[in-house]
DNA sequence: GTCTATAGCGAGATAGAC
DNA sequence: GTCTATCTCGCTATAGAC
């Protein structure tokens, strides 16, 4: 493996700690003490703090398409792919419970101030919400109720990992993914076979 | 109506740019400039910013108090009153999605700074948690079942005030709150009357 | 490409006059 | 109780040597 880029490992850094601790109050200091560059080293790669906030939301863009579509490759069907996001509670939930959801509280946090890249970082739950409705939209739904569900689903995370956040309590995010889980199921249309290729005459 | 303190005016100022603007980007110099006093006087009344978050947390623990022991005091049943409680939701609809839920948001943010006064943001949490487990305990739930219930609807009610802060997308608030309010009913026991005393026998 | 040095600003906080 | 003036600090950002 070649050794990454001093761009490269900034950008990995700085994803890691507007994470851990928010973009505001993640400093130019803290990364380059953390990359092992100083500071005006800094600016050669990034012109400002907003630069790096749009490298960081571009590079989680493409993280989780390569995530949305690697699940769609691996041949499950529609409702496997869904429980897949689902199950991503359970595969993260150390760091949900420390840090809570990372495309949430971005998106929060960003909202917050009013800030330009408000609108970058809604994509991300935008990519979600798309990729969760063709799910559905594949189980039979059609594409209102398709959306409304996708959306349903992402409010269900938001919230799981909002209060295992607050109350670092593992037992019940296991709980409410398993509800999540059971309502997911409830939602198999009686008329769709989710084996059968998707080709809906209307 | 006596004119009110400085010291509570700052407070209330505080705590509505606590929710507008986040804690850590509400600065001195913004609450002051509000209350129209000057910065220097700000330490007459609060030595330091965290002495406000303490005043603004002891404030809304107040309010949210004297508004659940509201509920409970209108005779209505218990199913009613944790309709009370999803139906806030609606009733704040316009700042929710402007500004996401005010105690997910603080909690959220404190988490992230590693902030002293974390605990306390919490207990917000915990008041609504205990409020509505109790509500749950008189539909004739037991104290684990009750308890989950009502960190299922707090979770509820967080992811829906998220999203709908993402993409400002009242029809989606509106349509979990019904759903919300659909499961609520479900978990109607059939062997309890919400009409009736709440006097269980065992 | 990386460094040191530093400008410029706004933050939290203090001192002391009135 | 309220003010002005000021301190110190850390932040974003820039300039220029190497």
């Amino acid at each position: 493996m070649p050794p990454a880029s001093t761009r490269q490992t900034i950008v990995e850094v700085a994803d890691r700690l507007f994470y851990e601790q928010g973009f505001e109050s993640t400093s130019f200091a803290h990364i380059a003490a953390q990359v092992n560059i100083s500071r005006g080293n800094f600016y050669y790669h990034f012109r400002t703090k907003d630069e790096i906030l749009q490298a960081v939301i571009a590079l989680r863009m493409d993280r989780t398409r390569g995530m949305l579509a690697a699940w769609e490759g691996e041949g499950a069907d529609p409702e496997a792919r869904i429980r897949s996001f689902i199950d991503l509670l359970i595969a993260n939930r150390a760091k949900i419970m420390r840090f809570g959801c990372p495309v949430g509280t971005l998106c929060n946090e960003l909202a917050r101030l009013d800030h330009v890249a408000q609108g970058d970082a809604n994509a991300l739950f935008t990519l979600f919400r798309t990729w969760l409705a063709r799910q559905f939209a594949a189980l039979g739904h059609d594409p209102d109720a398709a959306d409304a569900h996708a959306l349903h689903v992402l409010a269900g995370s938001q919230g799981v990992a909002a209060l295992a956040n607050a109350f670092r309590d593992e037992a019940f995010l296991r709980r409410e993914v398993d509800a999540l889980a059971a309502w997911l199921q409830a939602q198999r249309p009686a008329t769709a076979d989710a084996s059968r290729p998707v080709s809906h005459p209307g």
